[in-house]
DNA sequence: CAAAAACGGTACTGATCGGTACCGACTGGA
DNA sequence: TCCAGTCGGTACCGATCAGTACCGTTTTTG
C-alpha cells in the first residue's frame, strides 16, 4: 500500500461513477473502497469536483484509444464503429456513456465536469470524421456528425434495452446513409 | 392556499427535478418551494420516490399529449416528430428528456422510476409507429424503432450542442431512410 | 353550524454529505 | 542515521439528507 494513492482513487472513483452516478456516489464510499485515507485525497485533489473532472479525462483518452483499436480490428472503416459499440452493449454491466451520464446529470452547463464531457464527445466527433477521410467518404465532418447522432442515440437505446441490437439498427441507419 | 398540495407537489417537483436531476433535488427544497408542509407531502406521497414515480407518469402523458398535437400540427406525418423535437430544442432552458435523464441518472433497473422511464419510451415508439400506419409507410414497426434511436440521438445532441441543429440532423437521416 | 379532513409550521431523529485538522506509521534519499 | 514526504486512520465541523411526530389553523363537508 502506501503509494499509487492517487491512481486507486481515479480508479475506483471511476467504477462507482459509472455505475452510480457521481452524486449517488459519495467520498466516503470512494475512500473506503479504494483504501485510500481521507487526508491524502485532499492532498491530490481540491475536492470531489477536481476528482470527477480527473476521472473523466482519463476515460475520455481511454475510452478513444479502445474505440480506435477496436474500429481498427473490425477493419477501420467508420461503419465498424458501430460493430465497436455492440461489444459493449450486450455487458452486464452496461450503463450507458459516462460522458452523457454526465451531462443529463449535472445540470450546470458552465461545470468543469460538463466541459469535459463535451470535450471528449467533439474528440469522438474529430475522430470518426478522420475514419471517413480515411475511407475517402465525401463530406466527412457532415457524415461524422451524422455518426455521432446514431451512436448517441444507439448508447441511449442500448441502456434502455440492455441488449445489442441498438448497434446494429444505428448501423443499419449508417449503411442506408453512405449508401445514398 | 390549504388545497391543492398535491397537485402543487408535482408540479413543483417536476421543474426541480427536470432543471435539476433527481438526486440533487431535496424533499426540503421542494416543500419550501410548493409552499406544502412537511407532513403534508407525507400524507399524499410514501416518501420521494414514490413523488418521482408520480412525476414520470404525468410528464409521460402530457409529454406524449404534446407531441401528438404537435405532430399534427406540422401535417401529421412520422417526419414531423422532428420538428415538434426542434421547438423544444432551442429553449435556453432545454434539459433533454426525463425519461433519458432518470435512466441514465438512477442505475437501478428494477427501481420504479426507471420502470416508468422505460415504459415512456415504450409507449412514444407506439405512437411513433401508429403515425407510420397512418402514413401507409411499409414496416412500421422497424421504422418506430428506428426513429425512436434518432430522436433519443437528437435529445442528447441537443442537450449537448444546445440549439435545435439536432432535429435538423435527425430528420434528415430520417428522410433517407423513408427514401431507400 | 359542527365535525372531519386537509392544511402549513416547527422540532426532531439518525444518517450522510463534502471538507478540515491532526495523529502516528512507513518509506526513500541524502 | 536522520529527515522530509507520503501514507492510512480518526475525530471532528456545519450542512443537508429522508422521514416522523405533533402542533394549531383553515377548509370542506355533512
Amino acid at each position: 500500500m502506501a503509494v499509487n494513492a492517487r491512481a486507486r482513487l481515479l480508479s475506483t472513483a471511476e467504477s462507482l461513477f459509472y455505475a452510480n452516478g457521481i452524486h449517488a456516489v459519495g467520498v466516503e464510499r470512494i475512500l473506503s473502497e479504494s483504501g485510500v485515507g481521507r487526508a491524502s485525497f485532499y492532498r491530490h485533489f481540491a475536492g470531489k469536483e477536481a476528482l470527477v473532472t480527473a476521472v473523466l479525462e482519463g476515460r475520455d483518452a481511454r475510452w478513444r484509444a479502445w474505440l480506435s483499436e477496436r474500429v481498427a480490428a473490425h477493419g477501420g472503416h467508420p461503419l465498424n464503429v458501430f460493430d465497436a459499440l455492440a461489444e459493449r452493449f450486450a455487458a452486464q454491466d452496461y450503463r450507458g456513456c459516462v460522458a452523457i451520464n454526465t451531462m443529463t446529470e449535472i445540470a450546470d452547463r458552465a461545470s468543469p465536469a460538463r466541459e469535459m464531457a463535451a470535450l471528449h464527445k467533439r474528440r469522438v466527433i474529430e475522430l470518426v470524421e478522420q475514419l471517413m477521410r480515411d475511407a475517402d467518404i465525401p463530406e466527412p465532418d457532415r457524415r461524422a456528425r451524422q455518426f455521432a447522432l446514431l451512436m448517441d442515440g444507439a448508447i441511449v437505446t442500448a441502456l434502455r434495452e440492455g441488449t445489442a441490437d441498438a448497434a446494429w439498427r444505428a448501423r443499419g441507419i449508417a449503411e442506408s446513409l453512405l449508401a445514398a
